[in-house]
DNA sequence: CCTTGGCGTGACAGCGCTGTCAATTTGCCG
DNA sequence: CGGCAAATTGACAGCGCTGTCACGCCAAGG
């Protein structure tokens, strides 16, 4: 039989309750007891049953993952990150793929939350900002950190200063000449897209440069619309085409670079491509693209940690921004 | 208050052990007093709790996915079809990401088995092959599927017929009339790499070519792999080099297409260039990979699927072979 | 010196469910 | 219709832990 509370109790010379406090890092148990029991613990191997303290303390030690994103590079790096908190607290993780649209959105989470009684939730965009669910959480009284929410007012996770890391790459860009810069746009659902957008037309204004509506092309964040848009772009009359194009993330960037070759375009020599984000894919296409860096799996980690905080009566939790970075690599050079 | 068992069994005036019987699907309940309970259960919105049954069956209703594998994009298409199998049955899935070569790994999963008390395991390729981890399993008595394992005797979960794939794609690119065919072969721990260069092998021989060993180029799935096995392939003196490089992933195919553009190669005019496992990178690359296409999603619902029949006491579970298909791309064609 | 109050600890009763085993009912046969 | 085995149902005691509350102790204040 394995080892129960009571027997680390027993060894230790105390109260199987007293051996919860400690398990618990309950306060008002004095130092020396505190000692005993950690060494009979650590002595006789104890592991706590999750089930048996969940049942008792109607606690589940339980973080749930909801994420609606087809980027599987950007999941698994955020999931590594929540990993990492829920590891440190002894939390589980559970992931949970879902379609934002689909009808009963919000209802299967409602059932996913009786079933598997997740103390708090990480949510990713674009489920950062369902207003339905969120309205349903605060009914129901579910914590949750938000990963880039449009809305970080009164909500606990973390982020990083997406229209400063767009001018930053405007900045860039425009340094190496550039002046007829085209933008092609995220996803519509997400903030990500307005942001980028923003950053994007905050740093033509302040270069004096006017928006050029034929420019600025609608995109979803995939592959796929990176080479639709980039065809719209590479179509236009001479002098009317853009010299550098500033995708939304790098898959589209990568689409584009794509299109780039079907227009018989040589990147970076005839036109200039950047992404944001730094996915893998960044580093695997030719040439390697120069982007915006995220630290997804930090800020994973930080979403995590301040749930965790607030869960565990540790303060309230914050909204804690990361830091980025400008990777300059092969798909960018001066305007010719 | 939640309803519980017992409210329901109140109102389908049984005794709580039989809407037990009934929630767990045991036999020797009468058809009418089933049918009874389950209205009651449905007009009620009973949702069992997890954690209670966990502590008194036993089980816990959780199965956890390990993986050692730097291919996101298959992990997570892997991950989604156990997660399909496990909603099915009503179980709960973790993620466990680890370092096969790395001290302690076994003792890690031990930890992590005494602490969450998974009712079984889902492993991925290089796991599914580790002696030691396998051996303290059986120990243990944790029952696993396995996906793609080298030995599969004794062992449940999916896998696809490799060396017969890899023929397949040689067939194709011998058909094209090409005789100088490089191979990039896979990460030495995998039994993939095996497979895939078992069935090169045999599709040379069978063709009546001989083996070149400067044409069987090591590496390790990685698309940085694939650069370096390309730059030595492509500075092979003339008359030596391929005329197509058959790599044993994706993300190496790439890499192979990406040194290409370096040597001022054009793919697939100048060499044609396959991949394996059909990543969405196969199609976001230019020109686009000719591959083989493996279910993975379909080959993770399927060992779940296995390995919870086995749980729950439907039968031994079986290892079952799922079908692979060859996606003819841009990035082949006739040899010149 | 006696309160008062806070700290440290333990006794006890469940949390919501299932295993065990006994009680009851049913079906079937002669 | 009685008798017996099998099928069906229920009573009860936990599973391993924590919430609640009661108790004893000691320092500080009057």
């Amino acid at each position: 039989m394995r080892v129960r509370l009571e027997d680390v109790a027993r060894a230790a010379g105390v109260s199987p309750k007293t051996v919860s406090r400690v398990l618990n890092d309950e306060a008002n148990v004095r130092a020396p007891t505190r000692e005993k029991v950690r060494a009979a613990m650590a002595a006789m191997d104890y592991r706590p049953h999750q089930s048996a303290r969940s049942l008792a303390s109607n606690r589940s030690f339980l973080i749930a993952m909801l994420y609606d994103n087809p980027s599987s590079n950007y999941l698994t790096e955020i999931q590594a990150g929540v990993l990492e908190a829920c590891d440190l607290h002894h939390y589980s993780m559970m992931v949970r793929p879902l379609h934002v649209g689909e009808g009963g959105f919000v209802e299967r989470i409602d059932r996913l939350i009786s079933h598997h009684r997740p103390d708090g939730l990480v949510l990713t965009p674009p489920i950062t900002d369902h207003p339905g669910l969120l309205q349903r959480l605060h009914e129901r009284r579910v914590l949750y950190a938000s990963i880039s929410p449009i809305e970080r007012k009164g909500t606990i996770g973390a982020f990083i200063d997406e229209p400063e890391a767009a001018r930053r790459m405007m900045a860039t860009l425009l340094a190496l000449g550039h002046r007829r810069i085209a933008h092609v746009i995220g996803h519509p659902g997400h903030g990500a897209s307005q942001w980028r957008l923003a950053g994007y037309r905050q740093a033509l204004a302040e270069a004096g440069l006017a928006r050029d509506p034929e420019l600025e092309v609608a995109g979803d964040f995939s592959f796929g619309a990176g080479v639709a848009a980039a065809r719209r772009l590479f179509s236009l009359p001479r002098g009317r085409g853009p010299t550098a194009v500033f995708a939304a993330n790098d898959d589209m960037a990568a689409g584009v670079i794509w299109a780039a070759g079907e227009h018989g375009l040589s990147v970076p020599r005839d036109v200039s491509v950047c992404g944001f984000d730094d996915t893998p894919i960044a580093r695997q296409i030719w040439p390697a693209l120069t982007t915006i860096h995220q630290p997804s799996r930090e800020m994973g980690r930080i979403a995590a940690l301040q749930l965790l905080d607030s869960l565990r009566g540790r303060g309230p939790g914050a909204m804690v921004q990361a830091p980025f970075s400008l990777e300059l690599r092969e798909s960018t050079a001066a305007a010719s």
